[in-house]
DNA sequence: CATCCACCCTGTAGGTCATACAGGATCAAG
DNA sequence: CTTGATCCTGTATGACCTACAGGGTGGATG
């Protein structure tokens, strides 16, 4: 049976099909269980046999998973990449959605670092009874920005 | 009884000390389950009672959480200020770890920045089968980078 | 004084996204 | 045949909350 070798065409064990995607071997199983990755057939014994399509398609969520998208939003493009006419429109949108997401996310980490920063900056890491760094995290509203 | 007023040397609601701190009235709950918020006394009735302590301490817990600091960081720092000794130096070590982990997640979110918005522009939008979005997803190791 | 509604209580379930482990079966190679 | 890697299932854990059901309490109002 196919293990770790490519077999084009062919069926993977979970464990190969883990090391060919880099997805872990329980997040396979977890996928199943949440329906993203489709149940594979079995062998007599109940392991799990995956096809090519499989591979595909887990390699799609992890690459997904890779650039910041939810399982929800990766659902979504499956869903329209797989409903026959290719969606192109649709998934760009998505796909600029989830930019603006990803900026949203750089520009408030941008200013959490600034005032990380700044409160650091003024410590002088003396014993002095009164730390600028505790000081600023006991005020309730010390910076507007955040 | 002090219910939304200041009543400075005072005692808070569960409710009060939401309102005062901006932090979710159920989260306070949490916070005291896991040992994080020193568990309050109570009214004959079970009503917890919160003191200027508990105020003061959760609105450091609340203003780490908006700089990005994990729970366990907070109790470090907690424990940190709380061990007599203003324990300023490793405070500020603690700080620069987390403004390290602040930018590495920048430097994260920036890569699938470029690589989203590098896909979103080769996109045409229109109905041709091949998309080169989806192309992309699909691929197992497209971008060195990530 | 009765009533009313906002608030409080508890316990528990749900949500995201996995990871880990126990206890056992199977498989392939030596 | 034995051994070690891999597979199976079910369940628990982790971070970090949020929400809800089903009930009790408190204080202002009439």
């Amino acid at each position: 049976m196919a293990e770790t070798a490519s077999n084009d065409g062919g069926s993977y064990t979970r464990g190969a099909l883990s090391k060919r995607t880099g997805c872990n071997i329980e997040t396979i199983r977890y996928y199943e269980s949440i329906g993203l990755l489709a149940d594979p057939p079995r062998t007599r014994a109940g392991h799990r046999v995956y096809s090519q399509d499989h591979l595909r398609r887990l390699t799609f969520v992890r690459r997904c998973r890779q650039l910041g998208f939810s399982l929800r939003e990766i659902r979504s493009l499956l869903r329209l990449i797989e409903g026959g006419e290719s969606a192109c429109a649709e998934v760009h949108a998505l796909t600029l959605d989830h930019v603006a997401d990803v900026q949203r996310k750089i520009a408030d980490l941008r200013r959490m670092e600034r005032v990380l920063s700044d409160m650091a900056a003024q410590c002088r890491q003396d014993e002095i009874p009164d730390c600028p760094i505790i000081d600023n995290l006991f005020e309730e509203n010390p910076h507007r920005e955040l």
